[in-house]
This record gives structure tokens, C-alpha cells and sequence, in this order.
DNA sequence: TGCCAGGCCCTCTTTAGGGCCTT
């Protein structure tokens, strides 16, 4: 049986909503994806020297005790980096995930040069009927394990790694779309949500013409 | 005091408003 690349799933525990703002990390976790199973994981709490407020505290479980005790952040994001190597990047709302993910390896002087794929736009897409897309909420929709604490990355990471494989799943089996690869991936979650059955049955008809092709 | 990001999506459909989603 062929083995598809392994797609890395991250999360982002957060100082606040966006580095633009001074917003720092105070925990990533990256799951590796691969035929449907986790492979690998990295999990790490990181220190930048910026202030968690309570509000997040609460809401994450993280304090600032917790990341004085942790590695400086440029050395988590390097290790992370090297974890991550070439694989394609995958979180749940990627517009949040990447923006840490590029500014907390500039700080590390690593440029950022991996593709998101982002699993809210997805879902959104191939399950309309859901009434809401939060990762807790897409989970308990299509039944899917919960994997921990809410709001600590490795859990996160992991619930968001279980939603692609359940995506890559219902492509294999309801649009007979053999190889839902990140550039398939990318591609729906860019497609009109009110075209997506016309895309998804134009993708595997040219995906059944040429197997080893996605096609465009 | 009240607001605080930004991209996407939907709607009383189009240039704007409001909600979702992430911490």
C-alpha cells in the first residue's frame, strides 16, 4: 500500500490574538499526519518574556510560572522547525496558526516557507449542515474523539489532525477522490462554497484520468 | 468609556454590516 507525505497539524497557545500586537506563544504542539494516523508528535511550552494575561490563564490553563520554566521560544521554534522539515502545514483557522508560526521563527531567524491548509475553511465546505465550525463543536458534530484538555496545543493539535484525517476520509469515500493531498486541500478550501460539488466531482474525474496527478 | 485582528462567509445582495474562528 502506497504511503502519502505526512501533513503536519499545529497549534498555537498564545499571549493574545495576533503577533501585530505584540502577541507571543506560550505553547506550540505538531501532530504528523500521515495515511490517517498520527506518526509523530511535538509538544512544548516556550518562554518569550511577555506577560500571559489572566483571561488566558483561564481559558488555557497556562501561567506564567508555568513558561518561566520553559525553554527560551527562538529554541523550541528551531526544534520545531526541524520537526516540521518540508511537510505541508495544516491548522484549524491557519489564518492564526500561520501568522505565529512565520513571526516566532523570524524570531528564531528562520524564515517560514511552508504552505496552511486551514480545516475551519474545509470544513465549512464539506459540512454545511454543522452549526458551528469551533474545533470542540466540527468534533463532536462528526463524533470524533476529543484528545484532552481544550485549549492546550498538543490537544488542539491532535482533535484538529483527527478533523483532516475525518476530511480526507469523506473525500476518499463520498467523492472517490483517492488522494486528497495539501494541494487538493488548499485548492477546496479556496473553491466558492456554493460550487463545491461541481469542484469536488471535476477533481476526481481528473484525478481518475490521471492518478498520479491531482490535476487543476 | 469603549474598543481592541483579520480573513472569510452570509445577507434584508454589492458596498456594507455582522457573525464566525483563533488566543
Amino acid at each position: 500500500m502506497s504511503s502519502t507525505e505526512p501533513i503536519a497539524v499545529i497549534d498555537f497557545e498564545t499571549t493574545g490574538m495576533t503577533p501585530a500586537q505584540g502577541a507571543r506563544a506560550t505553547e506550540v504542539a505538531i501532530v504528523l499526519l500521515q495515511d490517517g494516523r498520527i506518526v509523530d508528535r511535538f509538544q512544548s511550552l516556550m518562554r518569550t518574556g511577555v506577560h500571559i494575561p489572566g483571561f488566558i490563564t483561564q481559558l488555557t490553563g497556562i501561567t506564567n510560572a508555568m513558561v518561566a520554566g520553559a525553554p527560551p521560544a527562538e529554541s523550541v521554534m528551531r526544534d520545531a522547525a526541524r520537526f516540521v522539515g518540508g511537510a505541508q502545514m495544516v491548522a484549524h483557522n491557519a489564518s492564526f496558526d500561520s501568522k505565529f508560526w512565520t513571526a516566532e521563527l523570524a524570531h528564531a531567524d528562520i524564515q517560514a516557507t511552508q504552505s496552511f491548509a486551514c480545516t475551519v475553511l474545509l470544513s465549512r465546505r464539506l459540512y454545511p449542515e454543522a452549526r458551528s465550525h469551533s474545533l470542540g463543536n466540527i468534533i463532536d458534530h462528526l463524533g470524533l474523539p476529543r484528545a484532552g484538555r481544550a485549549h492546550r496545543a498538543l490537544a488542539d493539535a491532535e482533535m484538529a489532525a483527527f478533523l483532516l484525517a475525518r476530511i480526507q476520509r469523506d473525500l476518499r469515500e463520498r467523492w472517490r477522490i483517492q488522494d486528497a493531498r495539501h494541494d487538493l486541500l488548499c485548492g477546496l478550501q479556496k473553491c466558492a462554497r456554493p460550487a463545491v460539488s461541481q469542484w469536488l466531482g471535476r477533481r476526481a474525474a481528473l484525478q481518475a484520468e490521471s492518478p498520479s496527478s491531482p490535476g487543476r
